[in-house]
DNA sequence: TTTGGTTTTTGATCTAGGTCAAAGAAAGTC
DNA sequence: GACTTTCTTTGACCTAGATCAAAAACCAAA
């Protein structure tokens, strides 16, 4: 399967691992095909093994007991998740589901463990993966609980102009809907403050394209 | 130096090692004494390698640009810290400050890597740690969006009565200022939580010490 | 045990943002 | 193209919790 390997080759965890040692791995794990809003794993479900999205995309949320959810991560293509379990034992910390069609690739945890013992740059590649996970974590928390709205918002329209490499314009790959559950807050909110920030001259908004108006401004919310 | 090396032993990092190796681990680092309300490290900085607390207590926390705090972690005696940029590269994603006069281990960056190359134990548990970081960042932000602050406190207590193998009492072991900030509110909102859950009959405060009245409806809060 | 510095508590006030309800827009389906 | 369903916006209202100010309690050192 030619598009597995690229796959593999292409994403950080496995990147430099040497082409042998990449098939070794793509023997070992399974593709599995999800529609759009499926459940790939609950919070509390024992983990068996870790994901890789080959296509699509999948959030990773927690839900509290009337309804709310956070979205903790969006991975896309590339991008493992649910390896907690794997390295630390006991359940899932958080639910699974994609947010479009997804490919999703799965490495069952006994096999891959043996890999990692016998491959130690493999061993730091999970090590920088879960660490800048970690960093990720440490700004989220700094951005949910140290920032107001408008500054999560900022921050993360800036992250998407990082991303897709534009000073002018960013086009949101997600609904208004999850963005607010991303950025800790209620769609109603969200979108007042779209329309605040676009009163203000800082942005434009026209459905999921977000022009730049005033990007130095912006930063400074 | 005996107590190194117990300390390390009883680590969860190092444990189920090999005498010798951790002996060569312990050859490796350096230990510092911090008075009191010391500086470990600062956001943005490069990190050559990362840390243990031997003794006392050491918090982990970002600030905003206005002064407010927010604590991440709290570690004490035998818990590693500042470990993100060693496997990610990239400086420190927060501040750490002695909460009490401690004692700390440095491990240089090149020689910890070399050794968990060469073993790969000590790569699963390093795995191990970074993946249960991993989980308590999820509940906290969990606790931090989608519950309110009663909530926060209540979980926190039944987190200290686990620790403390307690059902009747718990005993604060941070400053209720601290407290506030890692339940990311304010002191003065805390004291209020505090006085309205002893009105309600769930707990009795007596200074640092919290007495558990009735745990069953602490815990639906 | 007095003094000066932290913590902690209490009171009064203010607001960001949540919630509920309903109208509008978009988008996919037949 | 009409229909259903999902997404987004707008309006009205309300509350958890922040902030400011000041008193009280606690603590450590002299």
């Amino acid at each position: 399967m030619q598009k597995k390997d690229e796959l593999l080759a292409g994403s950080l965890l496995f990147s430099g691992l040497p082409a042998e040692q990449r098939s070794e791995i793509a023997a070992i794990c399974v593709s599995k095909r999800y529609p759009k809003g499926a459940a790939i794993f609950f919070e509390g479900e024992p983990g068996i093994g870790f994901y890789m999205v080959a296509s699509g995309k999948v959030k990773i949320f927690k839900t509290s007991f009337d309804g709310k959810e956070q979205i903790l991560h969006i991975f896309g293509p590339g991008e493992p998740f649910g390896e907690v379990p794997v390295f630390h034992g006991n359940p899932f910390p958080a639910n699974a589901e994609t947010l479009a069609e997804s490919e999703v690739l799965f490495f069952p945890r006994a096999e891959f463990v043996g890999l990692i013992t016998a491959n130690p740059s493999l061993a730091l590649n999970m090590l920088a993966v879960l660490a800048m996970r970690l960093r990720r974590f440490a700004t989220q928390i700094e951005n949910l609980t140290l920032k107001e709205v408008p500054g999560r918002l900022a921050s993360y329209l800036h992250y998407l102009m990082e991303e897709q490499q534009r000073q002018d314009k960013v086009v949101l790959d997600i609904p208004k809907g999850q963005l607010a559950s991303l950025l800790g807050t209620s769609s109603e909110t969200l979108s007042r403050i779209f329309s605040k920030m676009t009163e203000e001259g800082l942005i434009r908004v026209e459905g999921k394209t977000i022009f730049i108006v005033d990007g130095e401004r912006l930063k400074e919310r």
